[in-house]
DNA sequence: ATATGTGAACAGGTTCACAGCG
DNA sequence: CGCTGTGAACCTGTTCACATAT
């Protein structure tokens, strides 16, 4: 209950931090790929698409990784935010469901950047076990529980059908997998000890539909002023 | 720059109730599908996976649609957040990029729940184009502006390579579209008034990788006490 | 001289706890 | 009496503006 202080520095990076850091590490890799050796927090903000003054603020929970009157050396920046999220090592990702959208993780590239690697697909229909997607065979969801503890998977995608989702998750929490990723489009019930992260693509629609119908009452409601509702 | 205060109700609803509103109203959904009629803020709270005081304040921001003593009627509720989403009318939905996540977008079922209506199915590649998928014909680019128009799309769905993200965003702003869903790996530059949201697996994961990595260090060096660092 | 790192003010969101209504 | 709706307290995150380091 109480958030001991570590004696060297605050290890407790605030979540919305935390949520950004991958942004700037993309930023920062894209600096290097052009030969950028070092950066000021106004254009490292700017590639990130977040303001400076959040950008130092985020950087500064981390250490103190820049110089005054100059700005933060890219390289050194890449490592230490690439170390900070756990990335200087790699993640065995296990998919689970290999409908459209499985297969489409399983392909996507940019995924599998530095610091994850499929090390396993599953599926429980017959039809598709067996099959070869993108260099790797789809297993039964009868060896779940074998296939992670082998193939030692800490991360697991559900890309299942959101019937299945629940019983798949208690099963890979079961097996001791402690962050899930979940694609299907309901709330899963794990221990607070597990970490979910959800995508929920009609969520985002859906908000985005909110905006817009907002958008279309300012124009013909707003300056006339609306009259009826209720 | 004023927010003036409407004269029948608040419009100006919270960006985090917003955020939360589909998953009630899924919620309300699956009760009405298992013929519940009226529900509690706790009991609906618990299906949505929020708190009750929580829900209870976001419903309050759409107004007073709760009875006392009694609870929420599931159908008038699942009315009234449809409503508040812009769900009562459907908006077509353009997906551009037919690689394998655009492919899987298509056909992925939920995705065109209610309200939602895949209108245009558009890709560069003219390898692709021709084709049919999930029941329509794939367009070439060229006609983006064409088909934007004709078909009424007022979100569209960008699931393009990274790097052609950005200027397919361009052309889409400049059709007067309002509302992107962005799945590239790339920060777009927007007009202000146009609403992006974004779906990026690698930073989901690397998210996921940050908490893992705190597991593992706690569990080492927690309880001994960390020595290093420094 | 210049750009970082940070205390302090501010804004937005969550939780508490209870008044008020059915 | 039970459950909603909500002011007030609290907490998290953002922005400001400047002291501080190179």
């Amino acid at each position: 209950m109480s958030r001991r202080p570590s004696p060297t520095r605050d290890r407790g990076i605030p979540e919305a931090t935390v949520a950004r850091l991958p942004l700037y590490l993309r930023a920062l890799t894209g600096l290097a790929e052009r030969g950028i050796a070092t950066v000021s927090s106004e254009d490292l903000a700017a590639a990130a698409g977040v303001n400076s003054a959040k950008l130092r603020k985020d950087l500064s929970h981390l250490g103190s990784y820049g110089t005054r009157g100059v700005g933060y050396e890219v390289e050194y920046l890449v490592y230490q935010i690439s170390r900070e999220l756990g990335l200087t090592q790699d993640w065995a990702v296990a998919i689970v469901g290999v409908g459209n959208l499985g297969r489409a993780l399983a392909n996507y590239g940019g995924f599998v950047s530095r610091g994850f690697r499929v090390a396993a697909l599953l599926d429980a229909d017959p039809e598709v076990v067996g099959d070869t997607i993108a260099g790797l065979n789809v297993v039964h969801i009868d060896e779940l529980e074998t296939v992670i503890k082998r193939r030692g998977v800490s991360i697991v995608v559900l890309a299942t059908p959101a019937q299945a989702a629940q019983a798949v998750c208690d099963r890979v929490v079961n097996a001791g997998v402690t962050s899930i990723l979940n694609f299907a489009p309901v709330v899963l019930s794990v221990p607070e000890s597990v970490e979910v992260r959800k995508v929920d693509l009609s969520i985002e629609l859906q908000i985005l539909a909110f905006h817009e119908q907002r958008k279309a009452d300012r124009e013909s409601g707003g300056p006339l002023m609306a009259v009826e509702n209720q």
